[in-house]
DNA sequence: CATATTTGCTTTATCGATTCAGCAAGACAT
DNA sequence: ATGTCTTGCTGAATCGATAAAGCAAATATG
């Protein structure tokens, strides 16, 4: 039997009390007593009471009335993957700061699941989104843009669609990387990315096409289906190792840190030596690169930045901005023994 | 200038439409077309019109109205902590399949940070709580229970406090863990815990203990403060490395996660061969433990099993039931290099 | 046939906060 | 003295869904 759970001091209890209606002790609690004309000594009666009745107001009443609920919907690919998940800490943290919540969903990179969640989030009649958007269904974002919600994306963004964006400067960050395996004289150097539309994904490898051209040298690319990782992974080892293949390479660069993670797990089945056998770069970070064999040279993105970034923008838009940003953040490479 | 948001439908709006009451509307909304007796014929035009028209329930105005939100309150030390988010990725999906939502905040092992994630919570009304409780400040915890809110503890609990909570039998697993150490020939085992009263600790503690005890072996303790990690860490390393230290040893149970990465970056500064001048157990996994020079072994503790457990026995919690569990996980040994 | 009972629906209060419209009473001007 | 303004407050509608209470009409029972 659950105890009884102490009802809470509504505003009527208070005005109640002090024999006034509920309008003005609204006024006083929203700060408006002088545009609604309250008397002074009522204003300070009305402070009083609500200090000593311990009075604390009803969210979802004021959500009901205002048609705005102080919350935001974040939807990433996955909480669990760090990137994301330091993000979504700073996301939580900043929200709190300006009187925001937020409630959490993960896509698995999925349409389905990303539509779901962004109906669930609009049923709960959040005030806003930040949303990794996932590959090819657009529908969704759009609606969301239509209808006039507020709409931050982050990582990557839908070019077709105008809206607010916080990403990284991909093309650079990937060329910049790459270069930098030109720089200590690699030669074959393959890229290995995600198969998908997503712009981040399709700047990242402009950046590695570019570079690699630009040196006269040849292009390795693949291009892993996310949800047949292990088999694609497997191929691509098989490919890069081989003397005789056209995509036989002397380092990797990872367009992902799950990417990084699943080909360091198969380098290391393989038991192949890093650097000496295959440079590798890794991108995003991932406390594991640090403590590889060889730690890890990696793109280091400005997680925390982006989300802060994108809570700002975001909240602005809230609050009846119409200006729409484009924000691009800068990498960080992150020099050390992996190539 | 934002777009018009299109209105939603509401059930006055259905209600208009075919002539009847929102009451009508209501009963059929809810599947009470036969204790309400609502008339066969009306009941499927109201159907019909739900689905036509494309009616989503108001969830705001439910939750003014019924007093429940199908939101739940999860506080965890850092959601940036792998062992904390994949259980939190767990614990949505879960939630979500059965109609709830979550709201996550990190507390840091903070009380005034827990306390204001309470506060909020409460103030968003949410059904139940599942909480990592932090050191010390037990009274959110206590006035939770009090008001008769549904809370699950997980990772750790509060033993004065007579409420629900799922666990790592957390004795069993470090005194399993280091009497591995011991059948490994480790003679000299120190343990790095953190200093803290809560349970969860004291029982890795006493797990180590009692197993050095039974071996007749000397006991090492090192107690991290959570805010002078750095600090602690160095000293540590300083100790038990020093041959004339009684600290001395020849291997390390770390009693968390967060502390066994700390340990491992300060291992690796002194350039110190893992398992050679000291083995290395390690508890809750994390990705890194893979990808060490020695591939860690470690305590795994079965976080989506707790994060499930948690939320079944919320749900039921919250839906009525009286009675409170106490559920107690095994761990599994991840027997690798490191040791 | 007269009285119960059942069936099918409507009315209305409620959850708690917000806010517009309006009403007295006093201040001020003409 | 009459009319206009200002001040300080109240009443009631509203947001959308729920559910208790009540009221006719239809059916059943004796």
């Amino acid at each position: 039997m659950s105890k009884g759970r102490s009802k809470r001091v509504s505003l009527k209890d208070i005005a109640n009390k002090l024999g006034v209606s509920t309008a003005l002790v609204s006024y006083v609690l929203n700060g408006q007593e002088k545009e609604k004309r309250v008397g002074a000594e009522i204003v300070i009666k009305i402070r009083q009471a609500l200090e000593e009745m311990n009075y604390v107001p009803n969210h979802i009443a004021r959500s009901l009335r205002n048609g705005k609920t102080q919350t935001i919907g974040l939807i990433v690919t996955d909480i669990a993957n760090p990137f994301f998940s330091s993000m979504a800490r700073c996301i939580e943290d900043e929200a709190g700061k300006k009187g925001y919540t937020v409630i959490i969903g993960s896509s698995d990179e999925n349409c389905n699941k990303s539509r779901r969640l962004v109906d669930t989030m609009l049923n709960r009649q959040v005030d806003g989104f930040i949303i990794v958007p996932a590959d090819g269904c657009y529908d969704y974002a759009t609606l969301i843009v239509n209808e006039g919600f507020p709409l931050v994306m982050v990582d990557r963004y839908i070019p077709e669609l105008s809206t607010n964006y916080v990403v990284l400067d991909n093309f650079g960050a990937s060329y910049d990387a790459v270069n930098y395996l030109i720089s200590r004289g690699y030669k074959k150097i393959g890229m290995v990315a995600y198969k998908t539309n997503l712009i981040h994904m399709k700047e990242r490898i402009r950046g590695y096409t570019e570079a690699v051209k630009n040196a006269g040298l040849g292009k390795r690319i693949w291009e892993i289906r996310y949800d047949h990782q292990k088999d694609d992974i497997k191929k691509m080892t098989q490919q890069f190792q081989d003397k005789n293949n056209v995509k036989n390479v002397d380092a990797l660069f990872f367009a992902t840190n799950t990417l990084t993670m699943a080909g360091l797990y198969r380098v290391n089945e393989l038991k192949l030596q890093v650097p000496e056998e295959v440079a590798v770069i890794g991108f995003d970070g991932n406390e594991a690169f640090d403590f590889y064999s060889a730690p890890l040279t990696y793109v280091k993105q400005p997680g925390n930045e982006m989300g802060k970034e994108a809570i700002r923008i975001l909240v602005e838009q809230i609050e009846g901005s119409g200006k729409i940003s484009h924000i691009s953040l800068a990498h960080q490479l992150i020099l050390r023994n992996s190539c």
